[in-house]
DNA sequence: CAGACGAATTGATCGAGATCAATGCGCCTC
DNA sequence: GAGGCGCATTGATCTCGATCAATTCGTCTG
C-alpha cells in the first residue's frame, strides 16, 4: 500500500482543505497555525476505505501514519492460533501512528466506510522534528491513550462481564459526545464479536449480557446501537 | 508530600551527580547534554523510600514526576470495592509522570528500598517546553509504554493463566537484561499478590501455576525469584 | 526457643463465563 | 418469495480459574 497516490475519492470528502476539515479541532492538527496547515495539506493524502478494508497489518513495515477523518477503525492484535484482542476503536479525530517503531504493532481495518488523511513516515517524522508544538500535541495524545490503556487493563483484569459492557457503552457515549454527537443512543457500528474481543469475552457472553441489561430496562437495544435508559445505574456500576 | 526538600539521604546514593547516575543511559536523561545535565541536577531532588512507602496516590494532585534510579515500584489502580489492578512495575530508569494530567492516574509504592529523582511539576513542564529533544525522548518513552500496554491487553483479555505467568517471567527477564543484569534467574521482588493483580488472576492461581511449572521443570523456584530452566518451551508458549 | 505474623502453598468446592449446538433474523440475490 | 449467508440470540453443558479453608514456611521478636 503506497502513501503517495495523488488520487483522492472526492465524492465523500468536503473539499480536501485542512482548514475546513471536520475533525480539525479535535485532532492533532489543532496545534497548527493556518500557515502550517497549508504545508500539511501538501503532505496529506486523503484516502477512503470501504467496510472491511485493511489499513495496515500488525508486523508489516510502517510506511504511513493516519489521521481518521470519518468512520470507525478496528485496531487489533492476533495470536498465532487466531485469538484476537481488539486494542481500540479509532473514531474521527484519532491518530494512528503513535504506537509503532519500524513495524505496526497492531492491525487496523475499516468498520463501515472510513476516510483518513495518510502521511508518509518520512514526511511525518520531518514535520514532527520541525514543529515542537505538534510534537507536544502528539505527546498529549500519547499520554491520554496511555491513561485509557490503564483503564482498559483494570477493565480486562478485574471487572465482570456486565461491568465491562457497561463501561464500554458509557465510554463510547462519552467519545461520541466529545465529537459533538451527544445522545442517549450510543452508535455501535462494530459487531458483537468486535465488542467481545475488545472486552476479553465471547460473543455469546456479550449477547447474553446485552439481553439481560435490556430486560433490566438498563438499556434498549436498537438497530445499530443501544439506547441508555438508566444512566444512574450504569454510572454506579462503572464507578 | 513536598518536592522541594533539599535533604537527600546520601548513604545509599553515589554522589548526587546526574552524570554519574546509574541509570543515566537508559532513562529519559540520556537525551541531555552535559551542560543540560548540570541544570537538571539543580532541579532534581534525590529521594529515598522504604519498602511499602507510597510515592503518590491515585486521584491526588500531581505535584511531582519521578525518575526511578534504584529499586522497584508497584503502579496500581483501585476500584471502590478494593479490587486492584497493577498496571506496571517500574524498574530503575523508568519515568513516572507520563500518564497524568492534574491528578495521578494510579498509585505508586515502593517494593523494597527505592531511590528516585523527584521533579516538581512546574520545573518539569518548563524543562520540557525548553528542550524539544527531551520532549522527543519522553514521547518515545510514552509510545513504548503504549506498545507494552497493548501487549498487556492481549495478555489480560485472551491468554490463559499459564501463558500469563510465562509471558510475565520472560518480560521481567528481558527488562532486567536491558538494565545490564542478564541472568537465567529472574528476580521477583514483588509478592504473589502483586503478580496476581498484574495478571488478572488470584494469588492461589499464581501459586498453583508456579508449582506446576516447577514440576514440569520449566522453571525452578528460588528465594526471591525464579530460574528459567526451559526457555525454549517458554518462548514457544509466549509466541 | 516459643510464639506470632505475613506470605505462600495446597486441597475441596463453586460458579462465571466458555464452549458446543441450534435457532432466529435481516438482507441480499436470483 | 425461496434460498443463502452473515450476524445475533438462546439453550445446555463444561471448565478454568475463583472462592473458601487449612496448613506450611520464613522471618522477626521477646
Amino acid at each position: 500500500m503506497s502513501c503517495q497516490p495523488p488520487a483522492c475519492s472526492t465524492a465523500a470528502r468536503d473539499d480536501g482543505l485542512c482548514r475546513n476539515c471536520m475533525v480539525r479541532l479535535v485532532s492533532v492538527c489543532a496545534s497548527l497555525t493556518d500557515d502550517e496547515l497549508a504545508v500539511l495539506e501538501q503532505l496529506a493524502t486523503p484516502t477512503h476505505f470501504a467496510s472491511g478494508d485493511t489499513l495496515f497489518t500488525q508486523g508489516s513495515e510502517a510506511h504511513c501514519v493516519y489521521n481518521v477523518t470519518a468512520g470507525v477503525v478496528r485496531l487489533y492484535k492476533l495470536l498465532s492460533d487466531g485469538r484476537r484482542q481488539v486494542v481500540g476503536f479509532a473514531l474521527p479525530g484519532d491518530f494512528l501512528g503513535l504506537a509503532m517503531r519500524d513495524a505496526y504493532g497492531f492491525s487496523a481495518d475499516a468498520i463501515g466506510d472510513v476516510a483518513v488523511c495518510a502521511f508518509s513516515r518520512a514526511a511525518y517524522t520531518a514535520l514532527v522534528d520541525a514543529k515542537p508544538h505538534l510534537l507536544k500535541r502528539l505527546h498529549e495524545f500519547a499520554t491520554h491513550e496511555l491513561t485509557l490503556a490503564h483503564e482498559q487493563m483494570m477493565l480486562l483484569g478485574r471487572r465482570t462481564a456486565e461491568e465491562k459492557l457497561i463501561c464500554f457503552l458509557l465510554g463510547m457515549q462519552q467519545r461520541w459526545a466529545r465529537l459533538g454527537k451527544p445522545s442517549v443512543t450510543v452508535q455501535l457500528p462494530m459487531t458483537r464479536q468486535d465488542i467481545a474481543d475488545f472486552l476479553g469475552l465471547t460473543i455469546e457472553t456479550v449477547s447474553r449480557t446485552f439481553t439481560r441489561l435490556a430486560k433490566d430496562k438498563t438499556i434498549l437495544i436498537v438497530p445499530g446501537g443501544v439506547r441508555v435508559m438508566n444512566p444512574e445505574r450504569m454510572h454506579a456500576v462503572a464507578a
